[in-house]
DNA sequence: CGTCTTTGACCAGCGC
DNA sequence: GCGCTGGTCAAAGACG
């Protein structure tokens, strides 16, 4: 069964970065085969990691592929940083650095190949809105946690270059166990 | 009838 | 200030 909390925790990219989702039984084929038709969601961690490459120019993804943001952001922050040109990003203003550390300490992606738009992470969600955004000719889906006081939020869309693959974005951290 | 999804409207941030 | 864009809201409809 693949780990994503120990593979999470294991990479030196992301290795202070908080997990704040649940394992994705992706290995489970029964349970997928013996509930729908499509193949199960097949993960592969070198996806991920692609998509952190393949994600440099954009802001959505930046905060992964690069380790010195989370350090650079607090130093800054914290004042360890006397000026703004000492930042690694071209970043000006607190509240912009605010903003990226918020980015670096509770965002994450990742990209999936999938038949399977919205895969089962353990958690439940409530969908609140779908949206056809610029970047891609795929339209973005919007959730939040149903649980009563959670406020992680996750992005869902087709990846642009290649509709086979699924990007997932989460936002914010549960602050509860995944429902049974 | 309760829950979930859909979808147009609205709002805020940003660049020009 | 204005227009564009992405994110969120909420009413209405679908579904079990």
């Amino acid at each position: 069964m693949f780990d994503f909390n120990s593979t999470m925790n294991s990479i030196s990219l992301i290795e202070n970065y908080p997990n704040p989702n649940p394992n994705p039984n992706f290995d489970n084929e029964a349970s997928y085969n013996s509930t729908n038709d499509n193949p199960p969601p097949c993960f592969d961690f070198l996806d991920y990691i692609m998509s952190i490459d393949e994600g440099s120019e954009s802001e959505e993804y930046f905060f992964l592929q690069n380790n010195d943001v989370q350090e650079s952001v607090t130093n800054c922050i914290d004042g360890s940083l006397d000026s703004a040109d000492d930042f690694p990003l071209n970043i000006k203003c607190t509240r912009e650095l605010k903003k990226y550390k918020t980015q670096v300490e509770f965002k994450y992606a990742f990209k999936t190949k999938s038949n399977i738009e919205f895969m089962d992470d353990g958690f439940k969600w409530r969908k609140y809105g779908k949206k056809k955004v610029k970047s891609s000719p795929n339209p973005r889906n919007y959730f939040k946690c149903s649980s009563g006081g959670c406020s992680v939020k996750k992005r869902v869309e087709r990846d642009r270059e290649d509709s086979s693959y699924v990007i997932t974005t989460y936002e914010g951290v549960h602050n509860h166990q995944t429902p049974t």
